[in-house]
DNA sequence: TTGCGTGCAAAGGTTTTGCATGGCA
DNA sequence: TGCCATGCAAAACCTTTGCACGCAA
């Protein structure tokens, strides 16, 4: 078992991740948060904590459409992602925890009518969520008002 | 409006799709199938075409988790798309369409308790298929006897 | 002091672009 | 002939790796 030291790099990493909770950062957009006039954190340094992150079940990496890099998004709740299903808005990229629960007779059905067996855990529901809904009806030219 | 010839290549890379309907593949493998001993269709022309027939609504790209490059898949009934879900095999990579009717009270429920809008469309579900689970079933010393 | 973490530079891999040439209609 | 498509080489990107140095415990 490896020890884990606390950095100053990991720590501007975690904090920013944790500070923008739900939403989704590439590599890159991270790399230009944590740096200021004074310090940087190198592009490897980045990539290797995200990819701890992600092992150790904080974070959690997926692509887009259409997209060349991949998306990060802290989540405290993560530690219970390969049980349960997500949404992912595509407006704001805010992904939702479904309940088990709700999924159940999804399920079934698909296990009955297609034979499949479906992987809650991987799947990804996209659309759009409440929040950006309501925004959209607030469009202005538009142009939103905020992201 | 564009014109559209058909040219050697173009047919090559639709062929070797529309033989193979229901799989997935890199361009690079796409790049390695197409060609043989005599001919051989450079990468660009196969990014190229493969965009196009994106475009065209013919082929579906997606990522898998932790592949760097991209899926492409030919599908006849692409065509209807924009309008019902998919699933996907982990397994074997076959994306499967699903009845709108289907869904109906998925989305309601999603609707319903979350207020998320799902786009159908953009959502996937992963998981085995029958057949897949049938092989499972089947595999000897852990060797799958085909794949 | 030990060994984990960081940064640099370089490499790896996929995909895109500019430009001249080739081929379809 | 007039476009459209192809191929080559180079570039653009994102991400990973090797290695020496720095820093936490």
């Amino acid at each position: 078992m490896k020890n884990e030291y606390r950095t100053k790099a990991r720590s501007l990493i975690i904090e920013y991740l944790k500070g923008h909770s739900g939403k989704r950062f590439t590599a890159k957009e991270i790399f230009d948060a944590v740096k200021d006039d004074e310090n940087t954190v190198s592009r490897t340094t980045i990539y290797r904590n995200l990819e701890r992150l992600c092992d150790q079940g904080n974070l959690v990496k997926f692509k887009e459409p259409n997209q060349d890099s991949w998306f990060y998004q802290y989540s405290d709740t993560y530690q219970h992602c390969n049980t349960h299903m997500h949404a992912q808005c595509a407006v704001c990229g805010r992904i939702f925890h479904l309940e088990d629960v709700f999924l159940d007779g999804f399920a079934k059905k698909m296990k009955l009518v297609y034979g499949f067996d479906m992987d809650p855990s991987k799947s990804l529901i996209i659309g759009q969520c409440e929040s950006c809904r309501r925004k959209a009806g607030k469009k202005i030219r538009n142009v939103d008002v905020e992201q």
